[in-house]
DNA sequence: TAGATAGTTAGATAATCATCTAAATAAAGG
DNA sequence: CCTTTATTTAGATGATTATCTAACTATCTA
């Protein structure tokens, strides 16, 4: 898990975005870029970025590609913040 | 609070590392810089990125600048972590 | 008030990033 | 096989970012 990676791609609203609807259910990446003003191919790149930081998973089902959550890095993520604000509470 | 500010902010390893150190205790800007292999105009930098994510806060004593945490602000990101990663165990 | 020290601001540059259009790949169904 | 549908890859462009040097501002002290 690179921290960097990770950052990275939470930095972006469309991309939070996609994960805040793949919270509720996994989706298509035509259904996610359904969701968006904004065409298939930027989607499309979001989702690769998403996936790079292993933050989504994909599947292919026929023609379509299912995109999930990978909530480990999530985890992750949380124990280093949970890590940088609670040693401030040892001081 | 803007979730993009601070995960940018967070998305450069300098700028985590410089949590890393204000984790243990506030520093002035050149005990900062002193850490780093980079200018101290880039550091400054950083510490205005950090600053205007709300991660740190700083204090003028004298000559000198002192940074600290402000951990406030990670609580508010474990928050929306803590939601996308804990619906998922009622799908 | 002049000189030294601490830090920031300004301006330049090279690299990265978000988005688009156009083209390519993959699978399904006639 | 040929067409349609789903999605990605390639290539271009404008915007943002990280870093540097040089110049500026603020504070202390002799």
């Amino acid at each position: 898990m690179s921290a960097t990676l990770v950052f990275k791609a939470l930095a972006d609203p469309t991309r939070r975005s996609i994960i805040d609807l793949l919270k509720e259910k996994d989706m298509t990446a035509g259904e996610i870029a359904e969701q968006f003003n904004m065409k298939k191919p930027s989607i499309s790149h979001h989702l690769s970025t998403l996936q790079t930081a292993g933050l989504v998973l994909s599947e292919r089902s026929g023609q379509h590609i299912i995109y999930s959550l990978n909530t480990t890095v999530f985890q992750d993520i949380m124990m280093w913040m949970m890590n940088v604000s609670g040693k401030e509470n040892e001081k």
